[in-house]
DNA sequence: TATTGTTATACTCTATAACTATA
DNA sequence: TATAGTTATAGAGTATAACAATA
């Protein structure tokens, strides 16, 4: 018998959790000729473009050079345009295209139907604090 | 100004969890020698033991090949054994040695001190509420 | 023909480090 | 010397498929 049950540990349900969502939603994305991996960065734009790859790679939690490459993949979709940073002959900024701006309002659809179908078995008021808890756990306040 | 915000979303929040609870793991597992990749098979193999490699591939929801190099891995480091399938010359079983079995408790020691850094913000009743409502999402029944 | 397990191959993600160019 | 970005390389996870042995 072992010391510890796998439903009992937050890490493994959240593993879990973790390995469902990011399939199904790297499947919805696919319908949109994207995939998970250029979700990050797409979103960063989003919410802000124009800014420089380095602020990219620190709101996407990840490393530079993988910025590097993600924003190759979206170039080469022409989702995104890189262009020189107007003071700065280091830096580079990035601006969505139109096409890549265009994305936004499907693939957002698909982020949150698949929250929702996650979410299904909740009611409205154990949804709203179970996200609060988990806003509290990541380190983002109660808000 | 953006579709949707990052907190109000549900897979954005269970992604960054996951993200710190692997790397603090991992980095708790090198203490003993281990990595995540094998967690899941060794805490598979500590609830039974001597089960067949098709048995551990099913349980850690993970590939056949996968199962093949982690036990590799295992047997190397001289933690598990495989032989033969007493019946079915196909199969082959899976033994925790004396070594294996003895990481047992320091490693469910981490896996719960992981768990509990993570949730050491939240009440005794809400870390219960959490518990319950991520078992229901993740399809494991109330409890 | 289906099952059990191994191997080959490839793609993605991650990590370290070397490199160019600019500041 | 530090910053911004690119490139090379390698390890690990994941996926498809081919394969051998056995049922």
């Amino acid at each position: 018998m072992a010391e510890l049950k796998r439903e009992d540990s937050f890490g493994w349900l959240i593993a879990v959790l973790s390995r469902q969502l990011s399939d199904e939603f790297d499947q919805r994305l696919q319908a949109l000729g994207l995939r998970i991996g250029l979700w990050p960065t797409l979103f960063a734009l989003w919410e802000e473009d124009g800014v420089t790859q380095s602020v990219l790679t620190e709101k996407c939690q990840t490393a530079h050079y993988t910025t590097t490459r993600v924003l190759d993949e979206l170039e080469k979709r022409g989702l995104v345009e890189r262009r020189p940073h107007p003071t700065n002959r280091r830096a580079t900024t990035v601006f969505l295209t139109k096409e890549g701006k265009a994305l936004e309002h499907p693939a957002v659809a698909e982020a949150k139907a698949c929250n929702a179908r996650m979410l299904a078995g909740l009611s409205r008021q154990e949804n709203d604090r179970l996200m609060t808890m988990l806003r509290k756990i990541a380190g983002l306040g109660s808000r």
